[in-house]
DNA sequence: CTGAAAGCGCTTACAG
DNA sequence: CTGAAAGCGCTTACAG
């Protein structure tokens, strides 16, 4: 350690700014120059010190993705997504954690640890509107998910109202008429903003049903124990339902295990409908009918975006006036995955997990 | 952005050592001198640039976490229990995907970044003891997982053979006989090193069973797909096993979800034991018994091991010569957690999910 | 095509 | 208790 542009310089003879031409790959150098800078690189096993570099070009090739919960495989996944996204870019990303709380998506989003990164991707439970009118200076930011906030910045998530009327109407269209929607989080149930559950209204409102109150049920997270204690209460109801909307995969999981704790069978009894479509929904003793947003897509528009308000504050003139950003929304497609939680059979494109 | 020591320290008037000082808690500052560049701080909303604080001190404050598998919840869960322990240290983590591929294992051995974290835990899959020698340099690095390395590294790792028995001998103790070993990998099938096979085999061979070759089968890798995969060619067999001890909780969910499309009842007909302890393992239509590695200790006692070894090095009296590192072997405790999947019904302390 | 020099924002001996 | 100055390892106008 402690190999430098100035030692390599030394030994090949020539100057440090030849070298960091050569290392950064400049076009005019000649043939023979660089063919000693080079041997002389490999020699000493010179290494570029990033920080340094970070320090004096102001950009570190490093963007943040700071997402709720990394147990839950939808954000495991959705970071993969973004970490492929980003390689394509040159850009490593740096994996945040935020348990969902509004101070840390505040303190993240105001640019915690922003001298670090050159942007970031912020998928938000709690944060509200206010906050991030707060946010004064700190790296281009990209918001991911379902909330939906007035406030300068692009804005990538899947048609939430679009693809909950997809569930709901599938349900519908089994002849269910008892629909329960899962997994409103308790602070969020007044919002407008709760897309999933606007969704699930309106269909019903649609096919000529009503939206029964008592079918809505708050939960405290999106875990599988969410899921869980919601299922229990929904079945200790006069007239309990005969389907259930939850609000992601996991919702779904814990109230599919207490329907088989209870022996009712699904989806005869019971029919259940996720979100996410994580592999575990795959895997249970039933299979789970869910809606896939199209992971890749959000990744990638959520990189590009990103990369592409990067690029243009370094070049911005007469520094970007933030005030002046337009704010982009960008809705990713999404598609409905039928499996047995709702037709009691695998679809036909995945029959069985192993043929046999 | 913009805003540095030496514009607080004009504001002040005082000279940049002083603010820097202030920033930094020394404790010999005349109380007037303070309180007048806490106010230019304030004011300024001077924030320190944490990068130049790197490449002068040459501490980033960061620490890298490298794990084969984000969507693994073992992995997830032992990303958050690492970024817990680090926070106490003050440090900063950040997570690195390999895909379990000895390229990139090597590569982040070597010391990819190595500019920019202070360290590194590293849980390798097909990492070789000879690219561990082959690292010349590079900060220092933690080990974590089931593979062993005859190199100068902390390890911290449960004792597998002794967790592998446990489980084993739990299902010995139901009286199966047929017991098959899922998820060795196949490069690895060979290698003395693979201690739950080991355990497994060792086991058999203490209760005066045969461990039979036929009932170990190799998988392309540790998820789902290679359980279900590996459980059809078990069932194939003309005397399919009457128990599975999986080399993790995922092979074994897969494994479950083929014996639940057969129509074999678990634990009657196949009892099932998974190696992790993942939240998925609680909520199948079947809960799994497991054995449970105490990730908390784990996590801890790799941060405690790491942060020692950088502030050895920091301090390290003519340069911390390598190979007068003495490594240390760390075993934290593991459980058995007995769920249906071998005995039919959940333990006595999780009786039910949900209570009614 | 290449060199000498300034400066990114800090910390840290060295003085006083 | 505080200041002036060097230097961490780079990049980048400015010359030539």
């Amino acid at each position: 350690m402690g190999v430098s542009l100035k030692d390599v310089a030394l030994r090949a003879g020539v100057s440090v700014k030849t070298v960091s031409n050569v290392v950064n790959n400049y076009p005019h150098i000649r043939p023979g120059t660089r063919e000693r800078v080079q041997r002389a690189i490999d020699e000493l096993g010179y290494r570029p010190n990033a920080t340094a570099r970070h320090l004096r070009t102001g950009r570190s090739g490093i963007i943040a993705l700071a997402v709720p919960e990394l147990g839950n495989p939808y954000f495991a996944d959705l970071a993969a997504a973004v970490i492929d996204a980003a390689a394509h870019h040159g850009h490593t990303v740096l994996l945040d954690h935020t348990a969902g709380l509004r101070t840390n998506e505040t303190l993240v989003s105001q640019g915690f640890r922003s001298h670090l990164i050159d942007g970031l991707i912020l998928s938000p439970i709690q944060l509200e509107n206010e906050d991030l009118l707060r946010r004064t200076d700190g790296p281009p930011l990209v918001l991911l998910g379902e909330r939906e906030y007035d406030a300068p910045y692009d804005h990538i998530a899947i048609d939430n109202v679009a693809a909950a009327r997809l569930a709901v109407r599938h349900l519908l269209d089994l002849g269910r008429r008892r629909i329960a929607f899962v997994g409103a989080r308790r602070e969020t149930l007044r919002q407008p903003a709760h897309l999933r559950l606007r969704g699930w209204r309106e269909e019903i409102l649609r096919a000529g049903g009503t939206p029964r109150d008592e079918l809505v049920v708050a939960t405290d997270g999106y875990d599988r124990l969410d899921g869980a204690v919601a299922m229990t209460r929904l079945l200790a109801l006069p007239e309990p339902p005969d389907a259930v909307f939850a609000y992601n995969d996991l919702v779904a999981l814990g109230a599919l295990r207490v329907l088989a704790e209870r022996g009712l069978r699904v989806p005869q009894d019971v029919a259940v409908v996720g979100f996410d479509d994580i592999e575990d929904g795959r895997y249970g003793g039933v299979s789970l009918t869910t809606v896939a947003p199209d992971k890749a897509a959000i990744a990638r528009l959520a990189v590009d975006c990103l990369i592409a308000r990067i690029e243009a504050g370094a070049g911005g003139a007469a520094g970007a006036d933030r005030a002046a950003i337009v704010p982009r929304r960008i809705l990713p497609g999404h598609t409905l995955v039928v499996r047995e939680s709702t037709t009691g059979r695998a679809r036909a494109a995945e029959p069985r997990l192993v043929p046999g």
